[in-house]
Order: C-alpha cells, then sequence, then structure tokens
DNA sequence: CGCCAAAATGTAAGCGTTTACATTATAGTC
DNA sequence: GACTATAATGTAAACGCTTACATTTTGGCG
C-alpha cells in the first residue's frame, strides 16, 4: 500500500480511504490512485484489514453437509447476497453432529468472521454461550418455532409435515409408513416426525412399531427401510418420506420390486429438489424455500454488522406440491 | 493473549509458542498456560496470526458451481484433508465462467489464501500471471493432460469418452445421439464431447446436425434435449450424456413418453453420481475418483506450503460402469 | 480579497500475533 | 561444584493495514 500512495503521490490513508470510500477522495487523486493499484498489481492484504478495522468481512456458515442439494441452493444465494454486500462466506459443515458443530464455531470464530449462519436451533450449550459472550450475530434457519427465542429464519418443520400428513388422510389413507431421518440431534427431523405421529394420532391413528424407519439421508439405506416396510404383514399404503432423497429411494425400490407409485402405494417426500419435479412419477412434496431463506439470512447478518435494524424473527411458508407420487389408496 | 500470559505466570512468547509446538514448553507452564486458556475463553486472533506468520492457514477452492452433487464430494473430501492438517478451507464458484473465476482468485488472494485450488486446465490469462507473480500454489483437478505444464491431478476426460463410446459401438450402436454439458468456457464438457467424435469419426460414423445438443447441467433444460433428439427422423439408439443430470433427464424424458430404456434407447452418463447405481434402471456411467482428487489435491497443496516435493502431476483412472441403462440395439 | 466552515488529506498510533535474537534455566560432565 | 552445551523463556520489532486527530485545502460568501 505504501508502495500505491508512493507511486500516486498520496499518502497511505488516502489509499486505504480509496478502497473504502472512493468518494471520499477526489477524483484527480482517485484516478492517480487507480492507475497506480492496476500497475503495482495491488491486491490488498485481507489479514491486516481485518486486523486494523476489528471487522473481517467475512461471514461463516455451518450446515450439517455440503453433500446434499438442498443446503447447496440455500448456502449459494446466502453467498451471493453476502458477495453483494463485499462479504466472504466461510462454510464449514457438522455432519450433523453437535460437537463437530461447536468444534467448527470455534474455527469461525479464530478466523475472525462477523456473523454465523446456523441451521436448526438446537444447537450445544457452549455455543450458544461463546456467541453471546463474543456478542457474534448469529441466525438459525430452516426452521422456525413461534417460542424461539433466538434469532431464527425459516418455516415450522411441525405444521409442515401436519399439513402433509392431513392431505394424505384426506385423500383417504390410514396405513401408514414413514422413513424419517435420523433425529438424533436434527431438530429438523424430529419436528418432522412429530409432525407427522402427532396429527395422524389425533385422528385416531396409531403407527405400529416397525412402520417409522429412521435412517440416515442416503438413498440406498432409504431402499432398505422401504423394503422392510413393505415386507410388514399389512403394507402401508402411504409412505411419508423425511425428505425427497429418501423419497427417491422408496420409489425406487417400489419399482424395483414391481409396484407401481402411485397405484400400490402412495409416497411423499420433503423438500422439493430440483430432481422432484422430473422424477417418474414426478414427487409430491413440500416445498421448501431455501433460497429465501438463505437471502433472508443474508441480509440479518449484514444489517447485524452495520448495526441496523432487521427483523429477527421471520417465518417463511413451506407449500404442499402435489405431483404424481401420490393418489386415495385403491382398497378403500 | 496477554491476559493468558499475565494468568499464566509467562511471556506472550511462550503461549504463542504453546499453541504452535507445545512439546516445546515445559510440562509445568504448559499445564498453567492451558487452564489460563480455558478460563478466560481464549480464541487465537486469526488475522493478527495470519499477518504476523505471513500464512493464513487457509486455502481457497473455485468450482464451477456448489449445486453439482459431482463437486461437493470431491470438496468434501479435500475440506477433510485440510482440516486434518489444521488448514480451513474457503470455498468460491464460478458459474462456469472464466471472468468470474479470476474475480473470485483475487478475493480468496485478499483473503491470503495459502494455496488454491481450481477445476480443470483453461483459466483466464491474467489468473495463471498472479498465480505466479505471487508464487501461490496451485493445482488444477478434474482433468489431466499429458502435455500439460500445469500442476494438475484428474483423468483424461477424452480418453474417458472413447472408452465409453467405444464400448457402445462394440455392443452394436451405430446411430448416436449426444447430449453435450456447454463446451464454451468448459474444457471437461470440451473435452468429453471431442473423445465421443473423435471416436465415431475414427469408425467413420459422422454424427448428423441436430443430433448433438449442448445444454447445462439441468434435468430439465436435458429433458428438452432428449425430445428434441427422439423426434429426429431417425432416432439415435444410443445417447451419450455429458454428465449423470443430463443422463437422467434423458431417462425420464423416455420413460415420460413411453420408451424403454435400454430397449429403445441406449442411454449412458459421466460421474457416477450417487443417485445413479439406484436408478431405475440403473444408469451405465463413467465412474469419477472425486473423492480421491479431492484428498490428492489437499495433499499437493499441504505439500508446497510446508516445502515439501509432491507429484506434480497425478493421473487418476475414470472407470466405465456399465448398468442397466446400455444394451445392444434391438434392430441391429 | 479575506474569512470561514466543510471537505480532503496527512500523521502516527495501534490492531494481536510471530519470531529472531538475547537471556536465563537445566542437566550432563569432569 | 564449576563449566558447557542445550533447551526454555523473555524481549521487542515487525506484519500491512485503519482511523482518530491534526493539518491543509477548497470553495462559498460578504
Amino acid at each position: 500500500m505504501q508502495d500505491v500512495a508512493t507511486l500516486a503521490g498520496v499518502s497511505t490513508a488516502t489509499v486505504s480511504r480509496y478502497l473504502a470510500k472512493p468518494d471520499k477522495v477526489r477524483e484527480e487523486r482517485r484516478r492517480r490512485i487507480e492507475s497506480a493499484i492496476t500497475e503495482l498489481n495491488y491486491i490488498p492484504h485481507g489479514a491486516a484489514r481485518a486486523l486494523a478495522s476489528q471487522r473481517s468481512r467475512t461471514i461463516g456458515a455451518i450446515v450439517p453437509t455440503l453433500d446434499s442439494a438442498i443446503f447447496a441452493t440455500g448456502i449459494q444465494a446466502f453467498q451471493e447476497r453476502l458477495k453483494e454486500a463485499g462479504y466472504t462466506l466461510l462454510v464449514a459443515s457438522s455432519n450433523y453432529s453437535h460437537d463437530e458443530e461447536q468444534t467448527q464455531a470455534e474455527a469461525l470464530m479464530t478466523r475472525g468472521v462477523d456473523g454465523i449462519m446456523l441451521v436448526g436451533y438446537d444447537h450445544h450449550d457452549q455455543l450458544y454461550k461463546r456467541l453471546r459472550q463474543k456478542n457474534l450475530p448469529y441466525i438459525n434457519t430452516w426452521s422456525f418455532r413461534r417460542d424461539s427465542r433466538e434469532p431464527c429464519i425459516g418455516f415450522d418443520n411441525v405444521d409442515a409435515m401436519v399439513r402433509l400428513t392431513t392431505y394424505l388422510l384426506d385423500i383417504g389413507h390410514r396405513r401408514f409408513g414413514v422413513i424419517a431421518g435420523v433425529t438424533e440431534g436434527n431438530d429438523r427431523a424430529d419436528d418432522r416426525l412429530r409432525g407427522i405421529l402427532q396429527t395422524l394420532s389425533e385422528r385416531g391413528l396409531t403407527v405400529p412399531d416397525g412402520m417409522v424407519i429412521e435412517c440416515p439421508y442416503e438413498i440406498g439405506v432409504s431402499r432398505q427401510a422401504m423394503k422392510r416396510l413393505l415386507a410388514q404383514n399389512e403394507p402401508p399404503t402411504a409412505v411419508i418420506c423425511g425428505n425427497d432423497v429418501l423419497a427417491y429411494g422408496a420409489i425406487l425400490e417400489c419399482q424395483s420390486s414391481g409396484r407401481n407409485v402411485p397405484d400400490d402405494v402412495s409416497i411423499a417426500g420433503f423438500d422439493d429438489l430440483t430432481l422432484s419435479a422430473h422424477f417418474h412419477p414426478p414427487l409430491t412434496t413440500m416445498h421448501v424455500p431455501s433460497e429465501e431463506m438463505g437471502q433472508r439470512a443474508a441480509d440479518y447478518l449484514l444489517a447485524c454488522v452495520n448495526d441496523e435494524a432487521g427483523p429477527t424473527y421471520t417465518e417463511l411458508e413451506a407449500n404442499l406440491i402435489v405431483r404424481g407420487t401420490t393418489a386415495p389408496p385403491r382398497n378403500r
């Protein structure tokens, strides 16, 4: 920077100001600085900037996994918004573990992030403690609870599953199977499962043991689960899956074993991944507004770091998309 | 850090040394420092570290998109390896544009990354220039060319497609359709397409206009492309797709229009995403060793920053996986 | 043309570490 | 116990910026 300043015939302070607020330096010097920068191929030193200004212009995000299209979409939107504001995104993944999430958060703090995006509301106690202690802006995403005391943006997973389940009840299903995500340490999966079971029990239905299977979001495992469901004495006429990937597995298992979806069995997913609309048959699922969630989360954190006010609690809507994998049961 | 030092009754230098090489400080003080750190909830300031030590312990990666499972897998493995070595990953996406890639690289350099992972070998001239000027370690991935003068790790996309095409020729196909990725600014897509056309022409086959369609890696667009292919006068008996997502679209379009895969038309993909093995029918595709690529790329960059020697050119193998979407053509 | 407020610029003191170098403690030897 | 080589520690100078504050320049106005 000193070199640039010398070449442009100004002080480093002016160069620094030019970088931060170009309109604060006079036209003529601005141009001299600009050409000095190009000539010298000057690239500002981020660490020095961060150290001097006490802000890194970096925001962190911790998602359960990078492998899933659903988070990828949200993160992409999140990053886009940040980039527009001149911020960089640091992504870490927790592998659905609170402990790892805590470790990653620590790492992000060392990196000096100015804010953190989290998925879900259930986190390591230590994490909330640290966040507050460092007075670091953060936001929970992918779920919304009316009673939450933490800043969050997302939708009500329980309620979404209530609506999906209600729809299946309404078209006549009474024998349900569930392929849920792993609920341990995953509040979204847990909320969704509770939404299902609660709705069914309100209608006087109980789901027998063996009709609810938890499994990781992997297509192979999901196929196994579906196989077990179908092997039951009285197989379900409708299977609700914790997300679309699980639903793909369920559908593919049916097709491989010669069953027709939705005639023999209805299958519903959750997330509405891009593929779902094109699947054969197209998947009935809950659409999750992941892009909007990413954008709004970015907006919130950016507002925080700029000491602006923004909505701390934002509820978005997950929408039921009825497509071709669900139909009334055959033998009512 | 001063607080920690005072509380532990040592100098900041000792604390710093403890952080870097714990075995360099005597047992007793080490324990005092440890407890001081926990008591004060001390988290080192990364920017200050980076500034003083001139290394950020951060590695950057620029991938075309975060939306695709294939890069996600590679990046995940890349990150894993980095984490083991105490390095953090900074991810950026270029949206398949060289200009954007260049911009992102600049951003990463400002962030002080110690090395950069790139996808492909074709980049903005400026980018190579900057990289060398700053003497920043970098590596090209996802492709390997025998004649490359740049460090790279990957497989030969041309050769891989030659093998896939040869296989289809060997089982009797003569009328081919191609749904390629967008080749503009994407050397992998370009190499793959060239591999196909070259093999066919060596066997004396030419692909008529309209039988080669380039389209972005989106399932919807791919379905449209397949539709057009099928509407030709003499529709192809085999369709080679630039990646698995395109292949999914092609298969789904066939199924929606009442055609049987592979009886009516064979379809092959490229990448071997997780879903492919489970698809209905399971997809014939080239398996890409994305995890190994990620790992090795990390190893290479880590070796560079530690001034160790490592293989600069590593060729991996893409393997043909024959599954259920390809079969000899019906009316030979 | 001189005066003044406001705008632009310069000066220099940090920001929280690392690390070369100097100093002190330790342990081994005779 | 004195002496050494070596290991452990302390001291203090960077690292490359930002920014409060001081100083200079500018332009509007009487």
